[in-house]
DNA sequence: CTAAAAACAATTTTT
DNA sequence: TTGTTTTTAG
């Protein structure tokens, strides 16, 4: 097959590893790349890509390619563009937003409109709280989560929910809540991915059509895909789709969202034909944070197992030091920070909540930070209003935005009025809108006013919709229905910023089309990229960035600086089983590759849980890195070191004791927080609480009889 | 029906 | 500790 007028080979294959290189030509089979930290595994899908547009003369339009997040999608799409030009017609986007994609296009035969909108976990809450009664909130959220659980894992409310939960109620209340959906004719975001499954499975023709689009399909982060996503993986792959997924097992972190690294240990066996190619070469890190990192996930069993190897340089050892509290951890971080590389470094913490120390320390030090992900833009009360009112114009059966918006701000229509309007629509099986027009004699005399101005409003605002650009009408929306003005009122009480954010999301809209379908669009968007940050101005210099440990993924900075490395939040609930512990280890694996250079590692003696200053004890990871690559710098005030002795004894489960806040109880269970005893103890208020006994005042009652 | 007061629960991690 | 939900008085 040489050719002499062959072209030169283009300059993204020339840099590629030999490993890299075979995984972007290879093709004829299904191929699975095994893709270290840091191993350049992006880089090997554009190029794979490109080089399949720009050398195999393959159409862009026939190429899908699906990744678990948005920032990755977005980086996926421009780095192609910088390859092989603008406007490729690749559809590169993440499983859900391809799910939505599929479902506008051709969902009607599972009535789903091309303009439904997505409700998320909030909203699929919402929706069950109005179908039962006397459920508390807390099992509500619970059951919503099994619910969304048991979409992941690909069941329907008939099938076998009992590897979800015991939970004799869910079947039932899974089967109301998906009737109710199906009626109001939105998706949740289980179903984005479900539904495209049973679409793909019973409709033969859109099968068809699919399969003839796209011929190459690939896949990042697979070790992330839940069942449904490897069901809907396998529907999309026709018999002559070229099929290529990469990922890492040890950097599978989602396991609570039902991500089944089962599907990237078998992913040979579901494909027949599939050939692997291990990506062991990694170019981010030094010798040293690489073998920390090789050291901590060796301790997991269920790998696939691979040796990351490295020409970098040794580097210096990681730092781990230990500090009385939070104050003292944060403080370190900003003298960190004093050498001025702001931009290469970041602070990982595991839960959101560790932020705040974080953020309050460098205000006050004008350390510029940017903050990834915590105050999610989309949950704020003013977003979900605006969005709820908007939702409601779009699909008038929208129940969830109905109930949240048809009072805000209060109009007189309370809770009896709001079911009366939402009995009179099943009754006459007409839209809320149309059955609170026809409601008004049903109500009270104030009611009656409210739900008139409120139906008088939507349609006013329907009338525009297609007639103006549509940030001027999300601006009249908000306006109109007098949000604005409410939550300014909020404003100047509470001295919030929602009208700041009102204003961004008026902005947020300008960049989308007008009329119906840029609205829909425009609230997809919203729904599926939770990543936005509110007031993020464009990048004004350098900034320290604080962001979860989840967070990180795919990101890479000079110095990271990883902290709460403490037992009971960093592995955090002790109650499970190894299986967390590993997910946990994996979580602490992906957060030490993210790391360049330099690696610290931080614990604290002392952390507020609930207002309560407890004694911690250092993370069990911590004993799993080899001495020679860590120096230890213990800078804990003295006195406060704490070691485990004979105190222990006397706490066995079944010991009745006494807590002066919570009154009696018994210990059901006991276990070691790092050295230090710990029990859990169940009140006789029906309260379970753990204790350190050694630190808390635990007294025990001797038992009668 | 609304607003203020009182009681009460909460911390993983996110598409 | 904080923020949210339930109770209560207008």
């Amino acid at each position: 097959m040489h050719n002499c007028a062959m072209t030169s080979t283009p300059s993204y294959l020339e840099s590629l590893n030999p490993e890299q290189r075979e995984a972007v030509l290879h093709s004829g089979s299904p191929l699975l790349i095994l893709a270290g930290a840091g191993s350049g595994k992006t880089r090997v899908i554009t190029s794979k890509i490109a080089y399949l547009i720009s050398e195999k003369g393959v159409d862009p339009r026939s190429i899908l390619a699906v990744t678990f997040t948005n920032k990755a999608a977005r980086e996926m799409s421009e780095r192609v563009a910088t390859m092989v030009g603008e406007a490729t017609g690749t559809l590169i986007k993440t499983f859900h937003a391809f799910g939505a994609w599929l479902l506008r296009r051709y969902g009607a035969s599972l009535g789903l409109a091309p303009a439904f909108t997505i409700y998320d976990d909030d909203d699929a809450t919402s929706l069950l709280s109005g179908l039962t009664e006397k459920i508390s909130r807390r099992d509500l959220s619970r059951y919503s989560r099994m619910i969304s659980r048991a979409k992941d894992y690909c069941l329907g409310p008939e099938d076998d929910l009992r590897t979800i939960s015991a939970d004799p109620r869910l079947p039932e209340l899974y089967a109301l809540y998906e009737r109710r959906i199906r009626e109001i004719g939105n998706a949740d975001f289980g179903d984005l991915i479900l539904k495209s499954v049973e679409l793909l499975r019973e409709e033969e023709e859109v099968r068809r059509r699919i399969h003839g689009r796209f011929t190459t399909v690939l896949v990042d982060e697979y070790q992330d895909s839940n069942v449904a996503q490897y069901q809907l993986l396998k529907m999309l792959a026709g018999p002559q789709t070229y099929l290529c997924v990469v990922g890492d097992d040890d950097q599978s972190i989602y396991r609570f969202r039902g991500a089944e690294v089962q599907n990237i240990l078998t992913f040979k066996d579901s494909f027949p034909r599939t050939r692997v190619i291990r990506l062991e070469e990694n170019y981010r890190s030094t010798k040293t944070i690489l073998d920390i990192a090789s050291a901590v996930v060796s301790n997991n069993s269920g790998r696939l197992g691979k040796t990351l190897r490295t020409s970098n340089p040794i580097g210096s050892p990681a730092v781990l030091a230990h500090f009385s509290g939070h104050e003292e951890e944060a403080q370190f971080c900003a003298n960190l920070l004093d050498d001025g590389n702001l931009g290469g470094t970041a602070v990982l913490y595991r839960t959101n909540a560790q932020s705040l120390a974080f953020e309050t320390l460098f205000t006050r030090l004008n350390i510029p930070y940017r903050l990834v992900g915590a105050l999610r833009f989309y949950e704020r009360e003013e977003i979900k209003d605006s969005l709820a009112l908007l939702s409601l114009l779009v699909n008038p059966r929208d129940e969830v935005a109905f109930r949240r918006i048809v009072n805000k701000p209060a109009r007189g229509v309370g809770a009896a009025s709001v079911s009366k309007v939402l009995d009179l629509s099943a009754e006459t099986k007409s839209d809320l809108l149309a059955a609170a027009g026809i409601a008004t004699g049903r109500l009270s005399k104030r009611a009656a006013g409210g739900i008139e101005t409120f139906v008088r409003l939507v349609a006013l605002l329907r009338d525009q919709l297609e007639t103006v650009p549509l940030y001027q009408f999300v601006q009249a929306a908000i306006t109109e229905s007098g949000l604005l003005q409410y939550h300014k009122a909020q404003d100047e009480i509470t001295g919030s910023q929602k009208l700041r954010n009102l204003d961004q999301l008026v902005n947020a809209a300008s960049e989308y089309g007008q009329g119906l379908e840029g609205l829909t669009l425009f609230l997809e968007h919203i729904e599926l990229d939770r990543s936005q940050v509110a007031g993020e101005d464009e990048d004004d210099g350098e900034r320290a960035t604080l962001i979860t440990m989840h967070n990180t993924k795919g990101l890479e900075f000079d110095r990271v600086i990883i902290t709460g490395l403490e037992d009971e939040l960093f592995p955090g609930r002790k109650e499970e089983y190894d299986d967390d512990i590993e997910e946990e280890r994996r979580l602490f694996y992906v957060s030490i590759t993210r790391a360049r250079r330099e690696l610290y590692l931080t614990s604290c003696r002392t952390r507020l849980v609930w207002g309560r200053l407890m004694p911690m004890y250092p993370s069990r990871f911590l004993s799993e890195i080899p001495e020679a690559l860590i120096e230890i710098r213990d800078n804990a005030v003295a006195g406060t070191e704490a070691r485990a002795d004979n105190t222990d004894t006397g706490y066995e489960p079944g010991q009745a004791v006494y807590h002066d806040e919570y009154g009696p109880g018994t210990i059901f269970k006991k276990w070691y927080s790092g050295r230090q005893l710990m029990v859990l103890v169940q009140f006789e208020t029906g309260k379970v609480a753990r204790f350190f006994p050694k630190f808390q005042s635990l007294e025990r009652i001797s038992q009668d009889g």
